[in-house]
DNA sequence: TTATTACATCGCAATATTACGATAATAAAT
DNA sequence: ATTTATTATCGTAATATTGCGATGTAATAA
C-alpha cells in the first residue's frame, strides 16, 4: 500500500510524524542549519553550499515552507529564505512534549 | 532516482535525519507515547492498542529498535518493549542542538 | 508429541520520496 | 524589446516506505 492510516492516530500524532518528516532530510537539516548559521537571510545560493541541483534544492525548500519552518520573501530577482521564529519555537515545543514525557528514572528494562 | 546522497553532508546532519525518519510515522510516535505512558513494560497489546496489523507493529518496532530508541526483552512466550532512556536522552539532545541554535531575536524577516 | 500463543520475517502491491534535466515565470539590466 | 539571472514547476526514473497475508520460529501448555 504505502499509504499511511492517518485515521487511526490522533491529530498531535500526525501532526509531529509531519514534521518529522521534513527533518527526516539531510538536505533539509542543512538548509536549516544554514540559515541558522548565516545570521543575515540567505538567498538560494545553497545550491552551492550544498551539492545539489538548483530544483532540488527547490523542492526541499518548498517543504520547509509548507509546514511553516521558513518563510520566504522576494527582493528583486532573488529570495530570501529565514526561519519563521514563532514557527520554530512551536515545533520544538511538539517534540520537546514528546521528549518530556519520558520521566528518566523509570523502573523498567 | 530516490536515493539521498549522504555523502554531501555531515554525519551528524545525517544522523538527525535518520533518527527523524523514525519519529517520521504516526504509528512509531503513537508506540513511543504508549510505552512512555504504559509505566510498566508492555509487551505487544500494541496491536490491539493501534488498529494495525500485526506484522506491521512488528515492523515499526523493529525500525525503533534499529535506532536505539526502545528495547525487547523476551518474556517467556511475548517480548517485553521498553523505551531505553540513555539513547532516549542521546536523541534528545540531538533536537534540542538543532533547536537551540536558532536564537529567537534574530532581526530578519 | 502436538497444539497454542506471541512475534518475526518474507514477499508483494500500492504509494511516496528523491533527484535532476527541461522548461516556465519573473524581475532587473542592456 | 532582448538578454540575463534567479527561482519555481513539470515530468520522469530510481528507490524507499507502508501495510498486510502467509509463513517461519520459539517457548509454553495439554
Amino acid at each position: 500500500m504505502g499509504v499511511t492510516k492517518t485515521d487511526l492516530f490522533t491529530e498531535k500524532q500526525n501532526e509531529l510524524a509531519k514534521v518529522a518528516k521534513v527533518f527526516a532530510h539531510p538536505a533539509r537539516v542543512a538548509i536549516l542549519e544554514y540559515l541558522i548559521q548565516a545570521n543575515s537571510c540567505i538567498n538560494g545560493d545553497l545550491v552551492q553550499e550544498l551539492g545539489l541541483a538548483q530544483a532540488t534544492i527547490s523542492q526541499h525548500l518548498r517543504e520547509l515552507k509548507e509546514i511553516g519552518l521558513i518563510k520566504g520573501s522576494i527582493e528583486g530577482v532573488s529570495v530570501n529564505y529565514c526561519i519563521d521564529p514563532i514557527r520554530w519555537a512551536e515545533v520544538q515545543n511538539l517534540f520537546q512534549d514528546l521528549f518530556s514525557g519520558f520521566p528518566k528514572i523509570s523502573g523498567c528494562c
